[in-house]
RNA sequence: GGGCGCGUGGUGGAAUCGGCAGACACGGCGGCCUCAAAAGCCGUUGAUCGGAAGAUCGUGCGGGUUCGAGCCCCGCCGCGCCCACCA
């Protein structure tokens, strides 16, 4: 499909002329107008582009300071940008540029993070090849985001879909798959060491067999248990319907897809993996050495959720009433109240649960509730695990959802009191933390006391509640006490713990435990591995090939990339949708002639199965900051030297990485956490010498806006709304105002094109700049964009001849009071931009402008050092009044302006004089005036003395210059 | 339920250290220019009282610390974001 050539293009209008339209004839031919800045700033973007001007040396310049600067880079998609989008990018060149006048070798760039969903989608619905889809959308975005001036090095720009590109991606993966994790070194190692390990003995086998005994299969698994990237049966949201896994962000509240409302089931599958639970501790402890918005580094630490406790093991009877050795492992925080564990529950998906069932109840008279009316404790089991099954992840973990389960008829010994406790499942207990299975302990855990009382267990207190109810009188209590306490109730035969504190009980519980052979201090995560596979066509296909036996096999690096394949067809094989018990079968499956290779992977020529699922859409993004720095390298993923340089440790306590990361908070877990590890991962193998990818993180805010419904809830054009006698009106009807994102479907999206067209893309720069601090997000508002466009049409009029567009400045000195105030300017936009406090740095350069036009001309000496602080916002008309002014290069490298530190001070300031606080007077003093002046002054002010009333001062407080308090 | 953050004019926001609350901008109002409109320019704009000079009030609410609080402390109220049956 061919767009047909846009026919709204308007021709451009020649430098003469800018600004004559028809019915204009009043406006100067030079006032700077969107017509003009247009003209501009089309010059100017052809000029960079030509004389390479933010081209970045292919070597390091050891002479200038570097700085690495780099955006989220985006997915593009195909409705286009809003003037959402670029805040962040705008911001980075602001930055950048006001870096780059300072001598710093900046190195920015943008790329695209291409491979993803809806281009996928987009492919089902008409069979156009995602690749054409995906390299519109970036085209589309390159020229959206040209218009703005971004001072990018173009030659860098990557795209995670390039075969040049996604070949590193797998390369990377092989990397991490050829990796293991060495506990006691701390760090990744590659695989071939971990063999010689296996050899030596120095590490056992999973199965504890010598490796000289083990088979091809035997060796070949003893290594797949621990590597990095590996395969593993485990439990997903698995929607046939749609043929694919879904992220549990996917799942609807109803456990339906949320795309074409799909049946999703819990299905355990084989899935590719990757071990990212082993760099827990280091991802938490290095958290603490960047400098990163707090709020991250507590959404990555809660993300992680490193608990410490004990591991206990509780003696399971054997089903015929003996006991026969076996035991549940559980993982409690609160090892202080065990005492006061009086059941014990298991996840329905628990391995021990089939041996721990016996075949009949273990007595007549159970309650109704423990057996759900079953006639053996089999069925109830097997009946609610599949009620469970059948639940989606959200609803199972919804909160305040009334606690089910069943008796499982077995039993377990409490270690410390030696009392049988019956065993449960349930599934509030959650198969994929801790061990699975947990004691309870209703007295002091809400979730085991909502239980307890629903199956009528005891509850017994062995924490006394500070809030003075009765430990001795449970029934009465209305919730668990889960405070602190002292401990009650807990003196068995060797150990006892009454009278002691929560802490001092801990530690108690654990030693015993760990002297009797039970359980032992431990730490538990809540972050889980990696599910690294999709059943989706547009992603990066791994490079991994299966034999016969269903060995899999790394494919050397000569072998890569490994490319998709052309399929006619990209969906995936969509089962019944009902069917939950069938298998997926991603899209590259279909690709008979692909998958079914014959490869010499160095024993001869063999038949090999190729993985047919793709990895997520992370992969890219987990790395691509490395590409920008050797984008063109065909021999490796990134330069050493040049990671060294951009990216390297600047003292021994210092991460590397790059020195400022910018973009929006909703990637503050999955995107920077999973990029840590693979950065992680590739400095252990010496890959990188920085351990950490971004030193620096800032969260921009979001630009959001209004949106208006009319009565029947359908959307009206925003930019039609009015507000008249406290209302919303769209023509004669009332609407209803809401305040969120942009988009097209609430129809109050505004793009930055046609911003640019209206104003100039240096209008919407300084004017998104001067919205409002960076971080925090604000309403769009068109109308106040004006105000930018007038700022650069004052400082324009202030230099330049709107009649002839020659300079007026005028080699004068400038007067003291103009020198002062643009040096305290150039001092203060300094300190703001430095800050990355853009909106208040343009409030500086306003004032001063403001000030220039009460004068009568503008001196050189104030014109160029406004120019040059206006370029990082404004580069274009920036050059293009620095090239009036006379100077023929681009002002991108010249220095940014210094204040002069004795010009900075006021001649005089405004001293304060208070009486009890409050304001009576002001008076101009010396700004180093004494104390006792001060006070001398302050007393002697009419105004000071009528506030006194005649009667004297109790006390003085004098701060000079600032201010002198009497009080009265 | 837990964690984090935020409440300032009609609006977006400013106030770096506890020291002139409201910088800067939008909008509003008045004026200039214009046949007229748009654009532009000048003035004005927290509220109340007042002709004015000026006075009083004022940073979500209530208290506290301090010579002095938008800022610090305690208790409320409201809003936003993240996590959420994590043992």
């Amino acid at each position: 499909m061919v767009e047909p050539p846009s026919p709204d293009v308007a021709a451009p209008q020649p430098a003469g002329g800018a600004g004559r339209l028809a019915g204009d004839e009043g406006v100067p031919p030079q006032r700077y107008s969107g017509a003009l800045a247009a003209e501009i700033e089309a010059r100017w973007q052809a000029r960079w582009l030509a004389d390479g001007t933010f081209v970045v040396a292919a070597e390091p310049d050891p002479a200038r300071e570097k700085f690495f600067l780099m955006d989220m880079f985006p997915y593009p998609s195909g409705s286009g940008l809003h003037v959402g989008h670029p805040l962040g990018y705008i911001a980075t060149d602001v930055y950048g540029r006001f870096l780059r006048m300072q001598g710093r070798a900046v190195l920015h760039t943008l790329g695209y993070d291409a491979f993803g969903l809806p281009a996928e989608q987009y492919a089902i619905q008409t069979g156009t090849h995602p690749r054409v889809t995906t390299e519109a959308n970036v085209e589309r975005y390159r020229a959206q985001i040209a218009r703005l001036g971004l001072a990018h090095d173009p030659t860098r720009s990557v795209s995670t879909t390039d075969e040049a590109f996604y070949r590193w991606t797998q390369w990377i993966f092989l990397q991490i798959y050829n990796s293991w994790y060495d506990q006691r070194a701390g760090r990744a190692r590659p695989v071939a060491d971990l063999v010689a390990a296996y050899e030596s003995g120095e590490l056992p086998t999973p199965d504890g067999r010598p490796w000289a005994d083990l088979d091809r299969a035997g060796r070949a698994a003893a290594v797949d248990a621990r590597r990095l990237a590996y395969r593993a049966t485990v439990p997903v949201n698995w929607c046939p319907g749609l043929g694919t896994v879904l992220a549990n962000e996917e799942v609807t509240a109803e456990g339906r897809s949320e795309r074409g409302n799909f049946p999703v089931f819990r299905r355990e599958l084989t899935q590719w993996m990757m071990r990212i639970t082993a760099f827990a501790d280091r991802l938490l402890d290095d958290l603490d050495r960047l400098d990163w918005p707090a709020s991250v580094k507590t959404m990555q630490r809660n993300w992680i959720g490193r608990s410490e406790g004990a591991a206990v093991r509780f003696p399971l009877h054997a089903p015929d009433g003996g006991a026969d050795g076996a035991a549940v492992e559980v993982f409690t925080t609160r090892p202080d109240t065990l005492f006061g564990a009086t059941y014990m529950v298991l996840a329905p998906e628990h391995p021990l649960v089939d041996a721990l069932v016996p075949p009949a109840w273990p007595a007549a008279d159970l309650p109704a509730s423990w057996t759900a009316g079953a006639p053996d404790p089999r069925g109830a089991v097997e009946a609610y695990r599949r009620a469970a099954a059948a639940l989606g992840e959200r609803d199972r973990t919804a909160e305040g959802r009334t606690k089910t389960g069943v008796f499982t008829g077995g039993w377990a010994t409490n270690p410390v009191t030696g009392e049988a406790v019956p065993v449960f499942v349930a599934d509030y207990v959650l198969a994929g933390y801790g061990t699975g299975a947990i004691m309870a302990v209703p007295a002091h855990d809400q979730r085991d006391f909502d239980f307890a009382r629903a199956f009528d267990l005891p509850i017994r207190a062995v924490i006394a509640p500070g809030d003075g109810r009765d430990p001795t009188d449970t029934a009465a209590w209305p919730d668990a006490w889960t405070g602190d306490g002292t401990v009650v109730g807990s003196a068995g035969p060797s150990l006892a713990l009454d009278g002691l504190g929560v802490e001092e009980a801990k530690r108690a519980v654990v030693a015993w435990l760990e002297g009797q052979g039970l359980g032992r201090g431990t730490v538990t995560y809540k972050l889980r591995d990696w599910l690294f596979s999709r059943q989706r066509y547009w992603g990066e296909p791994f490079p991994i090939v299966f034999d016969d036996d269903g060995i899999a096999h790394d494919l050397p690096e000569s072998m890569l990339p490994v490319l998709l394949p052309e399929v006619d067809d990209y969906r995936p094989v969509a089962a019944d949708p009902d069917d939950g018990a069938s298998d997926p079968e991603p899209p590259l499956a279909k690709a008979r002639d692909w998958v079914e290779v014959t490869l010499d992977l160095g024993d001869g020529p063999r038949r090999y199965r190729r993985e047919t699922n793709t990895m997520p859409q992370w992969a890219g993004s987990c790395w691509y900051e490395l590409r920008y720095l050797d984008p063109d390298d065909d021999r490796r993923f990134v330069d050493p030297t040049l990671e060294a340089y951009w990216m390297g440790p600047r003292t021994p306590d210092d991460t590397g990485g790059v020195d400022l990361y910018v973009g929006g908070v909703e990637h503050a877990v999955l995107h920077l956490l999973y990029s840590r590890f693979w950065h992680k991962v590739l400095h252990d193998l010496g890959h990188v010498s920085s351990s950490e990818p971004f030193r620096r993180l800032f969260n921009q805010g979001y630009i959001q806006a209004y949106a208006y419904t009319d009565r029947r809830g359908v959307y009206v054009p925003a930019e039609e709304v009015v507000e008249r006698d406290g209302g919303y009106w769209y023509g004669d009807e009332p609407v209803t105002r809401s305040y969120g994102k942009m988009g097209k479907s609430l129809r109050n999206s505004v793009s930055p094109d046609e911003m640019c067209d209206r104003y100039g893309a240096d209008t919407l720069r300084l004017y998104e700049m001067s919205m409002g601090p960076l971080d925090v997000s604000r309403p769009w508002e068109t109308r106040a964009v004006v105000g930018s466009l007038r700022f650069l049409q004052r400082v324009w009029r202030n230099l330049l001849d709107e009649e002839t567009g020659a300079p007026t400045v005028t080699d004068t000195t400038p007067d003291p009071a103009t020198e002062q105030l643009l040096h305290a300017t150039i001092d203060a936009v300094r300190t703001e931009m430095g800050g990355l406090r853009f909106n208040t740095a343009i409030a500086k350069l306003i004032e001063l402008n403001n000030h220039l036009t009460s004068l009568p001309a503008v001196p050189r000496e104030v014109a160029e050092p406004l120019v040059l602080m206006l370029a990082p916002f404004a580069p274009h008309a920036a050059e293009e009044l620095w090239r009036r002014l006379g100077h023929p290069s681009s002002l991108a490298f010249e220095p940014f302006p210094v204040a002069d530190a004795a010009k900075v001070a006021a001649a005089t300031v405004t001293m304060v004089v208070q009486v009890n606080g409050k304001p009576r007077d002001r008076i101009e003093v010396d700004p180093a005036i004494s104390e006792s002046a001060a006070v001398e002054l302050a007393l002697a002010s009419d105004r000071v003395r009528a506030a006194l009333g005649g009667g004297e001062p109790k006390k003085v407080v004098a701060k000079p210059p600032r201010v002198v308090n009497v009080v009265a």
